[in-house]
DNA sequence: AAAAAAT
């Protein structure tokens, strides 16, 4: 059932006010509260210590091998918990042994009633010709299996309880990289296994080279204050709730603590959960804010900031914020801290700003699952405004007539359309719930639990559910109100066919979108589907298509699949970078090191 | 014009 999940926001549902779990000392000394926490493998070495070989363990032969790598012996964090996944955690110790078992609550799935064995996993056949493309200087080679990435005994353990067998495409290329230390913008479909790819490096670098938590120079930080090593930001509290969850499940007993914090839940039990100590931070900018202004996170102490549907935190609505974050408070420089960058879509303008994050960094590129493989069938129909709802009546009961247990996802323009689609096709005998930004924070977890259990098969969402959400058996994406960006449409449909699978996407279409119909058309064309006529001749107007902005026009021609590295683009722009025409703003506004140094020093020959 | 994100 979907009450018996565990993760602290469920936990916030079923209890909305109860006794401090742990009794607090806090108050009378804040001191030992404080220093309970230390985990990633003992942090009480000499401080110098941390990063160099230390000299008490056998010196690793190379910076990758680690502490935790040794087989057999068991780490030295490790060993004190007895050992077996799962089965060693003695009630008794130390405050990391009560980690609440993250793998426990999948078992839950196994209620839901979806035609099986289609979830063995990722379908490794359909990603073997997917293309790959990179750029940036020393590139590290990509390896093919989990086994040649020295990852460390527990996070290989917790890979094999994942059931991950073999990397993904992004994986495969993107975990070396980071290994490497090297920064990152990569483009790939979520669902093909991105948060695993910026996770494993985070983790494994934390548990090889653990911070102290607080900066030895004290800082003017309060007791309270939590300084994690690694920042993951991502535009939707539900992408974050997910991404807390896959992360949890990836540092399980590895002494790595995750955390996460979002808006429209108690702020309470998130700053009780900073207290006891952080080392990875998954957040929604707004309550980041919130957190930095309260001096309750400071980000000295970053070493990895990872941003999530990266395009999507660095458009108009939300770049003021990440600026804020990335650059005005006290997070290290570019080159003092490793950043990557995913999306599965990256327009040219969005890199060009988020270089302004980025040292040295290397572009990936892999081609989306079902671009080439024809994993999402997309279907376009004419559809006047007037005749959406018996057209979408028409599409459910043809699915319903098929008896397969199956789900359905509506996407829709305003949450006002959402709420009147909802009850009428409640009133119309097709259960559904609904998700959007004025729904509250219960209401929508309860919805997107719902949904995907199956006890409510279809879903109207605003574009709050367009990016990452991974929810297993979406059959159907249909596009009752398509999107004014095609990027956004590629991220709706990205609903279904993950992991592999296949899916149907079904879009309406009329005069009001108008404007989509060429990049519509040309990203049709490039997954091999079949473009009706129609919208063809749409496409062919000359007033449509983008015009000449070309914010709506996929970049590039024909084979173009995730994206290019704009640095390629001899044509972007010239050496002076910020002035072309004054679509790029970010110099002006941002104070530190914006106007050279890493920008000139980090990439010159590469943006000729 | 709309959506998201802090209270």
């Amino acid at each position: 059932m979907a009450s018996s999940r565990t993760s602290w926001a469920d936990v916030a549902d079923a209890e909305p006010a109860p006794p401090p779990p742990v009794a607090a000392p806090a108050a009378a000394s804040n001191g030992p509260a404080r220093s309970s926490y230390v985990p990633p493998h003992l942090r009480n070495r000499p401080p110098a210590a941390a990063a160099a070989a230390p000299a008490s363990a056998a010196p690793p032969p190379r910076s990758t091998a680690g502490l935790l790598t040794r087989t057999g012996g068991g780490s030295s964090f490790g060993a004190g918990g007895g050992g077996g996944f799962g089965g060693g955690r003695a009630r008794g110790g130390a405050r990391w042994d009560r980690e609440p078992d993250p793998f426990a609550d999948s078992a839950a799935d196994a209620e839901v009633p979806f035609d099986e064995h289609q979830n063995t996993g990722i379908n490794f056949d359909a990603y073997e010709d997917i293309p790959v493309e990179m750029s940036g200087r020393d590139i590290p080679p990509p390896v093919s299996t989990f086994a040649d990435i020295d990852l460390g005994d527990a996070l290989n353990e917790n890979i094999r309880r994942c059931k991950y067998v073999r990397p993904t495409p992004v994986q495969r290329h993107a975990i070396p990289i980071s290994l490497a230390g090297r920064d990152l913008m990569a483009c790939a479909q979520t669902g093909s296994g991105k948060t695993a790819a910026f996770c494993f490096p985070i983790i494994s670098g934390i548990m090889k080279a653990p911070s102290a938590g607080r900066p030895q120079r004290g800082g003017g930080m309060g007791m309270r204050t939590a300084y994690p090593s690694a920042l993951i930001l991502s535009p939707t509290r539900e992408l974050s709730m997910q991404i807390h969850e896959e992360a949890r499940k990836f540092s399980y007993q590895t002494g790595v603590r995750v955390v996460v914090a979002y808006g429209g839940a108690p702020i309470t039990q998130q700053l009780r959960e900073l207290e006891r100590g952080v080392d990875i931070l998954v957040a929604t900018p707004g309550r980041l804010v919130d957190l930095l202004e309260r001096a309750r996170v400071s980000l000295q102490s970053i070493r990895y900031l990872a941003l999530d549907e990266a395009d999507r935190m660095l458009d108009m609505g939300f770049e003021p914020q990440v600026r804020r974050i990335v650059e005005q408070m006290d997070m290290p420089l570019p080159g003092a801290r490793q950043t990557m960058l995913f999306s599965a879509t990256f327009p040219k303008e969005i890199q060009k700003m988020a270089s302004d994050f980025l040292d040295n960094y290397i572009f990936l590129a892999v081609g989306r699952v079902g671009s080439s493989t024809d994993l999402i069938a997309q279907r376009v129909e004419f559809v006047q405004e007037a005749d959406k709802r018996s057209h979408l009546m028409d599409l459910l009961h043809a699915q319903r007539d098929t008896g397969k247990q199956t789900l359905t996802l509506v996407f829709v323009e305003t949450k006002r359309g959402a709420d009147s689609l909802e009850s009428w096709l409640c009133m119309n005998g097709f259960p559904a719930t609904s998700i959007h930004g004025d729904r509250n924070q219960q209401e929508r977890e309860y919805a997107l639990r719902s949904f995907k259990s199956g006890q409510t098969p279809i879903l109207v969402a605003t574009d709050v559910a367009a990016r990452g959400l991974d929810i297993p058996h979406v059959a159907h994406v249909v596009n009752f109100d398509l999107p004014n960006d095609i990027d956004d449409y590629v991220h709706r449909i990205g609903r279904t066919g993950r992991a592999g699978k296949s899916g149907l996407a079904t879009a309406f279409f009329n005069d009001n979108n108008s404007s989509l119909a060429r990049s519509l058309a040309d990203l049709m064309q490039e997954s091999n589907q079949e473009v009706p006529a129609w919208l063809l001749r749409y496409a062919a107007r000359p007033s449509y298509g983008g015009g000449g902005g070309g914010r709506n026009r996929r970049s590039g021609g024909g084979s173009r699949f995730g994206g290019r590295d704009f640095r390629n683009d001899s044509s972007s722009f010239g050496k002076g970078g910020s002035r072309g025409g004054g679509d790029y703003y970010g110099g002006g506004s941002s104070g530190g090191y914006g106007g050279g140094g890493h920008g000139g020093a980090g990439a010159p020959s590469a943006w000729d």
